[in-house]
DNA sequence: TTCGATATTGGAAGCGCTTCCAAAACTGCG
DNA sequence: CGCAGTTTTGGAAGCGCTTCCAATATCGAA
């Protein structure tokens, strides 16, 4: 219960001022070798830690990302999307020596927006990582921009893409790899149940499978397409209609597996056989889609290292403020890969 | 991008000092009316809001909850279950004005507990939130419980909820319905997959199924354990095995719903009918329950809630430091309930 | 009206750190 | 050896807030 050892107390174990101590931990380079030492001997006697509060309100960084995720009201808790993300962002933010503070908001909200633009300021963080739909609203993307706060987006669409850092995978590739594997089964007839409009990375998977259906010479008319919401319930009422339908498609592609899995259990419900009758796919390759039956053919995102290189994107853009990479456009792609399994 | 407005803008703007905006802010209760009205005038006038880094540096409180799961290696994304008890507590947090962060700690890292210790000190938070198997951990416990820091156990055992405050159902009570429930059925011979054994709350929930059997004069050996670790695989693995057996259980009941699932599949995959062949519960009534086919029948936690009281009992231990309420030991029970779905 | 007790207020000292600036210690070269 | 140039170091001023202590205002009772 002893007081925490301060600065001061490695200063004067290791005989110098406190500014070199601190010159030390931040790696200043214009230290000695024997100084640093004597400094970091000091620092594993005494057990010395830094006091964040104290970096913080000196240096004026806050040394804190927010990570902010869509949640509408509070139906749902988080999804295993955003679980993924938020872990491979924690550990990431953990190793840079940064903070994660994870914040939901109800894009249906009016005031959506002037929250996370709160964030920026109130919780002051040093940057901020944004998921869909948020990623993709460019009103909103501008105003941070102008606000000179850094940021990188998840899993935006082209257009946001353009005006900062981003990683995601090439959502449009990973619709047509998804085709192509349908068609070369033989399916014709498909639906896919999107996303709402304002997500773009869904509405790219879908011209992804149609860039498929043309070179396969398949009809534009072959394909119906439903706006669900990402959730369970959603891909369970949609796809009872769509199953329901006078002549019911030979595969439905879903934009998510939390979707796919609704489907799945609407199928069930109405007496059908998965893949017999109809084919289900899921996308993301969340847990979800091994838990379910028949487990979920889908595309696999690699979510954890996603939320990672999000994190180390707003590293560099924070590091390099003075430099020149700060305001560069770097968009990074991470790979995706089709996970076969029986739903299809 | 202009400079945000400290305290000394407020107290120009109001008139007064420094010290008597802090009073206001803190609700001290020697100040006027005359004065703290025109505080919260220039407050509003300027949109001013503390600097939470300042204030903790001079205060010593970080106004941070720290909230400790578990996580074995990195192989599972964060679990429903600790989803929703972490979107639980950061809510309550964010009422009270408190930050929350969540930690993941490995338990079969041989220094889990040096790991948990050293949450106290390097994020220098107010209080530590305990979720199983850390929860039932007598020997940390109490060597929290000599650092002099706050701490809320959630869904402990007896041992150790007789430590401090805690929070959770009654498990033994909850495991006690569900066997009235089943017996009822006429369900006589069954399989309990539970946790590790270190895990005091499902070795309660079986200690109730076993009273209800004792009740119902269902013989002792009528039921077969077998201990899993709360993972969907752990759930295919044991199933598949006890479903193989000689003599098939008519009913699993599972001490989470992720092994229920897990079973489930396995149960799939060896073409028995649930829940004419084998019946299978579940426990939580997490998302997952209605996932998967047919839906589980499962007792459900008010998780959101749990996580939600852990905070605010977290609260009241920080408030009530120097008064008598700190040291008590509250074991607050909130009510638990057996949901009927398809899968029993 | 006056005085002590009490409710408010202001002043100032830190909390533990970063960082600017100047002082000190080197360096190499004429 | 001396000096300008370059590192390396120490000193000190804050960052924005809380809180102790002393000063002032307010009040009721003598």
């Amino acid at each position: 219960m002893s007081r925490r050892p301060t600065i001061d107390d490695v200063a004067r174990e290791a005989g110098v001022a406190r500014a070199t101590v601190s010159r030390v931990l931040n790696s200043n380079p214009n230290t000695s070798q024997r100084v640093r030492d004597a400094v970091l001997r000091a620092v594993t006697k005494l057990d010395y830690q830094v006091n964040q509060q104290a970096r913080q309100l000196a240096s004026g960084a806050t040394r804190l990302f927010a990570l902010v995720f869509a949640a509408d009201a509070d139906v749902e808790p988080n999804s295993y999307y955003n679980s993924a993300l938020e872990l491979g962002a924690m550990r990431a933010a953990t190793a840079h020596g940064y903070g994660l503070v994870a914040h939901t908001v109800d894009p249906s909200d009016e005031r959506h927006r002037a929250r996370i633009a709160a964030l920026a300021c109130q919780t002051r963080c040093d940057g901020i990582i944004l998921t869909p739909p948020f990623s993709d609203d460019r009103v909103m993307i501008e105003e941070l921009s102008q606000s000179g706060i850094a940021f990188v987006l998840v899993s935006a669409g082209p257009p946001t893409r353009a005006l900062g850092p981003s990683v995601g995978i090439d959502d449009k590739k990973a619709g047509r790899d998804l085709g192509e594997y349908l068609f070369r089964q033989g399916h014709r007839r498909l639906a896919y149940l999107g996303g709402p409009r304002e997500h773009k990375s869904a509405a790219l998977r879908l011209e992804g499978l149609r860039e498929a259906m043309h070179e396969n010479s398949i009809p534009n008319d072959a394909i119906s397409v439903v706006e669900g919401n990402f959730t369970f319930r959603s891909g369970t009422e949609l796809a009872s209609k769509l199953f329901q339908a006078d002549e019911r498609p030979a595969v439905l592609v879903c934009a998510n597996d939390d979707m796919a899995a609704g489907a799945l259990f609407a199928a069930h419900r109405l007496g059908l056989n998965v893949p017999a009758d109809i084919s289900i796919t899921g996308f993301d390759d969340t847990p979800v889609s091994q838990i379910v039956w028949p487990p979920l053919t889908t595309i696999h995102q690699p979510l954890r290292k996603i939320g990672a290189s999000a994190v180390e994107l707003l590293v560099k853009a924070c590091v390099g403020e003075g430099g020149s990479i700060g305001r560069g456009v770097i968009e990074q792609v991470v790979p995706h890969e089709l996970i076969l399994r029986q739903s299809a």
